[in-house]
DNA sequence: TATGAATGAGTCTTCATTCAT
DNA sequence: AATGAATGAAGACTCATTCAT
């Protein structure tokens, strides 16, 4: 049973992800708390989204931090880029699919800033020779978090072990 | 020629891609009819929608379709590929979004026969030797989907030009 | 079992005017019809409390219309004009009552219109000696309106018959 | 001297009178405890409204028997009256406004009780010839709570100034 | 004793759906 | 056949009230 903000904030993203247009009160049970209390604890429904899409956004933030993708061989930080997202991946699938929702800017700056660091690494690789240069490395970063969800959503429908989502 | 019917499900599709959670009254709205009607036309929202993904699906099987993906060389048949599907990536986001609620078989089927004509073609090029074996064919078909969905969506989002989706 | 807009906003106010906290289940209920068609004829309880006190008001103002303040004897004038208001006193409570909560000028403004022609002819009357002079006018004017609510609530509180309330 | 009991109910008192609707937690926040010990001093909103009632209801008795209605000439009588209850106007608001939902009979009984006292002053001016006698004593009883009420409600929109209420 | 935390009950509001015209 | 009007069901939100600390 979850018992303080955040652990709630994280069973709530759990259910969101699997079903966007879930009701307040599957939130509230799914959390082991009461509609009131939930309701306590965010004013509202658009507060609890916009909140759990500010805690995915901060956890796939501290898992680009975690690769250090601006150091060493770019093919070594993509690959740890990948095994530190890949964890992370159904949030990716939540902030995918909700995206069209969040008017804040708050998330959507956060995401272009993610953007570009990946890009930038993409960059890089093209630069030094590494990776191929048929694309702008802005659509390679596009296309990057389109697998990402991807991957998070399979995951979420079974068709995929969370164990063996990491690529190789 | 476009029934009635059918031109009410195109708006109905256009709608729902858009905002996954509009009204009934929103798409009567868009398509101009009022809400009884609409609601003759289709027994029930879940009908709509179940018919909208339907017609999704249809469409998209018919660029698979026209791209003869079974014929010539691989290389160039994922070029056709690519052409055929690309004008159709709203109804790739559209189905990749909803999917999770589609409870009919008869989509999932359907969804599933795409992807195994799909993941045939890569299949026969690397036998061919055209494409590299690093990783499984039907896992090259479930990314390009979810590249697919990612224009998609990017166009809806007015980030990319539809005009300009078709990628080289 | 009312009909129309403007009935339901009567029926609304002889409820609103008894139990100011009434719900709108209540309301819909002594109109005849369902809380969904309350809510489709009026956006929301405020707009439908405010539309009430609009309708309190402009029969106030028809009644004052009808006693013609500005001509004849102020005596005679007086007479017509409780004669007029006595029967609308109910509204008058209701206007008293819920005063403080109109926010929007336009039922402010309307008031003190009222007030303005009632303040007028008894500084007529003063001025042509046929009242005392010992109070502003504008004091008259406003206890005028004090006492005219309590005749309101006499007669919902059953401690005065209509009929009787007519003062000699 | 004011208990704690009694100094909460008076906070309750002027919060009540200017926002009938006024939550606990309003009236909490006002008085400067917590709901919870606000419930401990009053067991439920309705004792809290029937306290603050008997209280306000206390307050003007008292303010009658400082005006020792039933000695001396009856004219200087009203003029004492006056000046001992227009400083506690905001309670005959409150009375008036909360009126109908005292179901309990010791607050409808000292009203009636106070009314009493009025009247027969009222009465004891008329049958000394120093008051007309146009109307019965009853109604001019009921005209003097209702304007007295008129007066705590100006006060209480800022119309009137408190110091000037008192009036000639 | 006083309080933050939790909740059941009730209100407002919306939506998919039906019906009379 | 098409529509405006009406509604039952369901969701978001608030509030008075209780309880563990």
């Amino acid at each position: 049973m979850a018992t303080d903000r955040d652990s709630v904030l994280l069973t709530a993203l759990g259910v969101l992800s699997r079903q966007p247009t879930a009701a307040m009160d599957e939130i509230a049970r799914a959390a082991g708390i009461s509609r009131a209390t939930l309701h306590r604890l965010f004013p509202g429904r658009d507060a609890l989204v916009h909140e759990a899409g500010a805690l995915a956004m901060r956890r796939m933030s501290a898992a680009l931090d975690s690769a250090a993708l601006d150091q060493g061989d770019p093919v070594a930080a993509v690959r740890r880029l990948a095994e530190a997202v890949i964890p992370e991946a159904n949030f990716a699938a939540f902030l995918t699919g909700e995206g069209r929702l969040f008017e804040d800017d708050t998330i959507n700056d956060a995401w272009e800033a993610m953007d570009a660091r990946v890009a930038a690494l993409f960059l890089r690789g093209q630069n030094s020779g590494a990776f191929r240069v048929e694309l702008p490395a802005a659509w390679l970063s596009e296309a990057f978090f389109d697998l990402l969800a991807g991957v998070g959503w399979a995951v979420q429908e079974g068709r995929l072990a969370p164990a063996t989502a990491t690529t190789r």
